[in-house]
DNA sequence: ATGAACCTATGACCATACTCCAAGGTCAAG
DNA sequence: CTTGACCTTGGAGTATGGTCATAGGTTCAT
């Protein structure tokens, strides 16, 4: 049980077989063999490597930035800065989301705040106003 | 000055003609009428409907979300209440993506604090080891 | 009357991360 | 020996919000 084919390796990774060929086509994965037939054989690294690109791509990196870190992965000089760094980065670029993400919410909540809600015309609404002003 | 090609209509507002022709083929807005040569013509209003686009954009509404809002403002019948729900709808969205994006910031937070960050080899990187653990 | 700067319609293309389809080959069970 | 479940390749389609290209018509100043 320690060669698979695509169905399997995606049935114990929880992806699809589809998902896995377009790693391949992105040269994030590749298949540890192929069979006469050649059907693409797999072993438990590749379970691994399925594994790792979820967890990142939980974290937000993309699957560019993935493929980057199977490389650093891979590297013989690749030091502990350089994950730190990605990482880093990637944390920056989180805080950048979160706070155009409270800019919205701020925003929003005012004006939900300014609202009465109840059955006035929309010509009345304090929202619309704001958003599409008289004139 | 109160007739406008689709280019001075573009300029006024800040986006590109493109953008105008695109938001028209989503039907989200229409010249308010054509020249004998069949050019866009727009009014005033047609700033306003444009500057509204942009604004209800920056508080994350879709394209498709602001053709509703346009259409409810059309409406007769429309209420505040209808607008306080959108609102509140793209509030709960907003919430829902800062949770999101607070969980991935933490995580990563924890994997850069557990980082030394020096010279050491990847093979001793606790976050790659994180996120592609050993057997 | 000619060149620049505008306008038209239509359709293709960008990124991202898949997902699905078609046409065919392979493999194991009954 | 056939059926069904799997596999192969290549290409197309999904959503979002535009952007660009092509080929041609219009408007305006000089």
């Amino acid at each position: 049980m320690n060669v698979f084919t695509i169905g399997q390796l995606a049935k114990k990774c929880g992806v699809r077989t589809d998902t896995i060929r377009y790693y391949e086509q992105l040269d994030i994965i590749r298949p540890e063999d192929r069979s006469n037939a050649g059907y693409r054989l797999y072993g438990s690294e590749s379970i691994r490597t399925i594994k790792f690109i979820r967890r990142a791509k939980d974290l937000g990196f993309t699957l560019a930035e993935i493929k980057m870190l199977l490389n650093l992965k891979a590297s013989q000089t690749a030091t502990c800065r350089d994950m730190l760094e990605l990482t880093e980065a990637k944390i920056a670029e989180a805080k950048e989301n979160m706070r155009h993400l409270d800019h919205m919410h701020d925003a929003l909540e005012k004006l939900s705040e300014a609202c009465p809600g109840g059955d006035m015309p929309l010509s009345e609404c304090p929202i619309l106003d704001h958003l599409y002003p008289e004139t």
